[in-house]
This record gives structure tokens, sequence and C-alpha cells, in this order.
RNA sequence: GUGGAUGUAGCUCAGUGGUAGAGCCCCGGAUUGUGGUUCCGGCUGUCGAGGGUUCAAAUCCCUUCAUCCACCCCA
């Protein structure tokens, strides 16, 4: 084993079903995104390290533990741990936003450097999507629509919940902040040791921590809604006036805080409990204020994150089947003598049709080549021996469902093929 | 990053110190122009890697790598 190079940690190569069904939520993200309006981004996986101490935070797991970060001869770059970063720096660059509101999705590999687990990986996939220069919920509550809608096609409605909360404006966000902090370092040496950390650094996200004692302190711990200020208020309760409208169930969870220091107002995650741990499989909300804190003209905006290595998983989890893609028709020389003629009928078949066409190759008897063109996965099977040859002709054969075998011209394949099913 | 479990054929696994196994898969034949069923025959391994103990190690010890589970974190 010593000369090969084995695959690197937290790092997967994709192919056969577990490729088609990370392909199928990608590709249903697509659509939907696209019949939203949403125009798709594609962004660069590296960027400088400060882009994400600076828009992600530095106090952050993400951050401050999790990045893979190399020095270049003059400045640190990191590949990105998440995409809303790169997204906004995108915009500011371009100065897209403005005069203009922009809707735009993106898909891509993010890198976090920790133990990996099933549906935990250092290189995993999101597609995430992001709206510039909206302030009102409806922004916001379109954009859980579209997850929605998502969670509906890909058939997995009801394996995922969706837990909302609000943060508040920043001036509500501080005054719950300070509150917190005094309630907690009244009781400091009962806290679990991160969150004695935390303390100092995010005292949010003590409110999150699974240690049963800091649990029940917590309970008892200044909730955010009474430190929302009017506009706050206003804001959360329309977006959960416009959830409900649209018939969309949401739990609000007064303890869900995002891990990324970015988020205001109205936030959301949703979950499923199929997946053990790795239960979260996407999240997202409104950060109003990270376009200026990245140095563009302050702009709303809001988005959303999901995981799609873990939705592809869900599935697989439930039962859903992805086959991998295969041939549609399999065309075989009986023996060596017709080959040349079978890559004609193969060549001409591409051309007038748009099935995929895989030809046999590697020889063997009639036997052996049958019998590939069954485990190529092909539904048709395309025989051509010396009788087919001599009369240009080809005999059909159906592999997957009870149809007699026929002999045809070939000019007459395309038609008998499409008719056929 | 912390704790734990696991690693033997392409796959699922049995094998706890004494000749590396089973089922499935794969290949060939029965059926010399027809796959998927059946029957017969056959192939398949640096026992994750490196070191140590022993006459002898898949098995015991050490190190290391990977996967999985929980924590942590997040998607």
């Amino acid at each position: 084993m010593s000369d090969r190079s084995p695959l690197v940690r937290g790092m997967r190569d994709l192919y056969a079903e577990e490729l088609a069904s990370i392909r199928i939520v990608e590709s249903v993200f697509r659509d939907t995104l696209e019949s939203y309006g949403y125009e798709l981004i594609r962004l660069p996986t590296m960027e400088r390290t400060a882009l994400f101490s600076r828009g992600i935070g530095e106090s952050t797991d993400a951050v401050s533990k999790e990045m893979f970060t190399l020095d270049d001869e003059t400045e640190s770059l990191s590949l990105r741990p998440e995409g809303t970063a790169s997204c906004v720096r995108a915009v500011i660059d371009a100065n897209l936003y403005r005069g203009n509101q922009p809707k735009l999705w993106y898909v891509g590999s993010m890198f976090r450097h920790e133990r990996p687990q099933l549906g935990r990986y250092r290189e995993f996939f999101q597609v995430g999507a992001e709206a510039f220069g909206f302030n009102g919920p409806d922004v916001d509550t379109e954009l859980i629509r579209i997850v929605q809608d998502v969670w509906e096609r890909l058939d997995v409605t009801n394996e995922i919940t969706l837990e909302i909360n609000s943060l508040g404006n920043t001036a509500s966000r501080l005054r719950h902040r300070d509150a917190l902090v005094d309630y907690f370092e009244g009781c400091r040496d009962d806290l679990d040791e991160d969150s004695q950390r935390r303390l100092e650094i995010n005292p949010l996200r003590i409110l999150d921590s699974k240690n049963e004692r800091t649990q029940e302190i917590v309970e008892r711990a200044p909730n955010m809604s009474d430190y929302l200020d009017d506009e706050s208020r206003r804001h959360f309760d329309e977006f959960q006036e416009r959830l409900a409208r649209l018939g969309i169930h949401a739990t609000v969870n007064h303890r869900l805080v995002r891990g990324l220091d970015y988020y205001t107002h109205g936030v959301f995650e949703w979950n499923t409990a199929r997946l053990g741990a790795q239960k979260q499989v996407g999240g997202g909300g409104r950060y109003d204020g990270l376009c200026e804190l990245l140095g563009g003209a302050p702009c709303p905006a809001a988005g959303f994150a999901i995981g799609v290595d873990r939705v592809a998983l869900l599935r697989k989890e439930i039962g859903l089947k992805t086959p991998a893609s295969t041939p549609d028709v399999y065309v075989l020389a009986l023996s060596d003598e017709e080959e040349e003629y079978a890559l004609q009928v193969a060549s001409q078949l591409r051309e007038t049709s748009s099935f995929g066409v895989r030809v046999h190759q590697g020889g063997g008897k009639a036997k052996a080549r049958m019998r590939a063109a069954d485990r190529s996965g092909a539904s048709i099977a395309l025989i051509i021996g010396a009788q087919e040859a001599a009369d240009n002709q080809v005999s059909i054969k159906w592999l997957r469902i009870n149809r007699e075998q026929v002999t045809v011209p070939v000019t007459d394949l395309p038609t008998t093929l499409l008719t056929s099913n």
C-alpha cells in the first residue's frame, strides 16, 4: 500500500447511485430556483482568509478551527467554508446591487476541517441562494417557500421540519446580549466549560448547548423575544403571518441561534430526525449588516444554504432509489465480422435520435456479448449478426419488457425505437 | 478537536496462536446467432499499513491510517 496514494481524509469519490442522488438534488434546486427567477453565480473556491474571518466571524468554529488555510507569498488564503461571504463579496465587487435587487444562487464544494462522519465531510456540497436589496419579510418567506417546493419535489417533505426564530436588529440583539451576559455571569460556575468560554466570545451560542445542566440554566435565561424592539417585532410577526398564509408549518424556537455571526432578524433551520447527529439539512436567514461589514454600501439581504449530501442521504435513508445513469441502447455485433457495420448503425442512431448509445467492445462469444448488454443497464439491445449485416437490417431486443424481438431495416430504427417504450 | 467501535476476496461477513473460508458477484460449460432462471465446474486475497513478541500471528502487543457512532460543530 505504501506506493499507493489513498484518498485524503474527509474527501470522496462520487459515482454511480451516490452521485446520481446528489445530482437529482442539485437539479431540482436548479430548476426550482430558476423558476423563481434566481440567477446562477459561480464563485471561487478560495478567498482571502480575512473575508471569512470578518464576514462569518472570528469567534465562530467554522472560521477559528475548521478552515483549510494556506499561506501564499503575501497573504493568507482559505478554502471557503460556506458561500455567503463570497457571494456578498462578488456583489460588492461588481456593484451588482446598485439600482438593482439581485437574486442569486450557487452550488459547489465547501470545505471544513472537521472529523468526518456519515453526512459530514471535509469537502461537501451546498446549494445556496441570496437575495439583495429587500427589507421586508416577503423575500425571507419566498426563500423558505422555494426550499419547501424542493422538498415537495424530492418527496422528503414529511421528513423535514422547519424551525424559525428572530435575532432582531442590531440594537435589539445587543440589548439581549447584555441581558444574557448578566444572567449567565450570575451562575457562571454552573455552566459547562465550553459555555464559560462562550460567555466571553459569543454568549448567544450558550443557548443551544446540549449540556444538561446548562440547558436547565438556559431554560430561565432572558428570551430574545422580550428584547425585540418594535421594528424587529413587526418584522418577525409579518414573517410568521406570511408563512402561515402559505400553509408552511414552522416552529418558533427561541433558542435557535445560527452558528455564523452575520444573521439578524428572521433565521431558520431545516432538520431531519433520520441522520443522527447530522440532522441539520439546511439553514439561513437575514443578514442586513453584512454588505456594509464587508466594505460595501449598506444593503439588506437574506439567504439560505442547503447541505446537498445530507438531503441525498436522507432520500436514501427513506428508501428513495436513484438509479445511476445507463445507456438507452446497447449495440452488439454477434461476431467480429459485423463490428464495422455495428459501429455505423450506432453512429447513425446517435445522429438521428437522442438516445445514449453504447457499442459492445471487447469481443467474446454471443452469450458474453448479450450478458454485457444486460449488465450495461440498457433497455434495448440492437443485435447484428451476419444476416442483418448482409440485409442492412438490425434486430431489436427489448431487455426490460416482455416484447417480441423484431428485425427492421436500419432506416426504420429511430421510429421503431421511439414508439417502443 | 475528545471518547468509543470497526477494518479479512469486487460486495456482505465467518474465522481468537497451527495449511485463509462461505454466500453473492465474476469467468467457463450445459445452450458453437441471444442476457436475466436452473445445473455443473473454475478464478478471486500484500487478512488496512508499519513494527514487535513467538518455532509459528488475520488472531497477542505497540504505532499509524481510514471508516462508523457519540460529543463537538454545522450543511
